[in-house]
DNA sequence: CGAATATCAGGCTTACTGATATTT
DNA sequence: CAAATATCAGTAAGCCTGATATTC
């Protein structure tokens, strides 16, 4: 393998090589495929990737605010408001008035969300191996682990 | 280091374990932070990170079409247009029809462009040094190396 | 004629910043 | 009263698809 020790990349012919010394333009790129690579196989479906992370949430931790749900998604609470519309219309969710705290709804998963988790998770299960397809699998911990540092630092500034 | 074996990541408390083995999740939130710490530093300057791609293209490669420009950038050509509408106004580039082809525009760079190019890429030097801070020298090449192939990947498909 | 070029006019998605009404 | 909540409006960048007029 090339795996060398030179802090630059390559992604066509003719690019300086000053681009080629930016993390953030590589990240970037990569990100944008791997995006794109998701939103492709979710689509057949008619899923998309918020759906998969507030059910998933819903899930493993139970009825929440829109306000938690926010928080552990990281999904803005404006922009959340659209992805439990769609939620909610498709049945995957309930959003209900909380008695206790009038401000708040409380957003429950149905036994159809739950459905609709499992068949999404095999979708992106699928693309996360058509995205690591090139590394093994001391590579993949091994990315896994320099961005989440990377990630974790920026995170707290 | 804590470089384990695990296919995870960390970035909250409550997070649901199938998130953390989302790679596209990982890389787009680190891509996000990345992106926005370069343009948090490049806004004090009034400059995008298109300025520095761009200027940095014409820079090593010499007078250009918007068409080579774009190719060599992958900045959409439709975009490419207000990027260097922006360049032009502040007199970085010089954009003059291609009198051996009139379907052309020449696109050079000034002497104010290779200074504004200077400014840039020692802001976007420090950008790198501060997202890449976490990593040692043989960590930031791992990280090149794997992104890079995944990238190379993904962009042959 | 078909192909390339520059430009314009949109689209969609993600990230992000407010303002507002209601309730605590 | 200050703070939290849900919602709406809107911005900006990145990615992407056309349509069009001009020229090769």
């Amino acid at each position: 393998m090339e795996t060398s020790g030179e802090l630059r990349f390559d992604y066509g012919e003719a690019t300086p090589e000053r681009l080629k010394r930016q993390i953030s333009r590589l990240t970037g790129m990569t990100s944008a495929q791997m995006s794109r690579t998701a939103s492709e196989a979710l689509a057949p479906i008619g899923a998309h990737k918020a759906h998969f992370v507030v059910l998933a949430v819903l899930d493993e931790a139970g009825p929440a605010s829109q306000a938690a749900i926010a928080d552990r998604t990281r999904i803005y609470r404006s922009d959340l408001v659209a992805v439990l519309n769609e939620l909610a219309d498709g049945g995957w969710i309930v959003r209900a008035p909380d008695p206790d705290d009038k401000r708040r709804n409380v957003i429950t998963i149905t036994d159809g969300g739950r459905a609709r988790l499992a068949e999404i998770e095999a979708v992106l299960d699928g693309v996360n191996e058509t995205i690591l397809a090139p590394l093994d699998p001391g590579e993949r911990a091994q990315l896994f682990a320099l961005l989440g540092r990377v990630n974790a630092h920026l995170a707290q500034r």
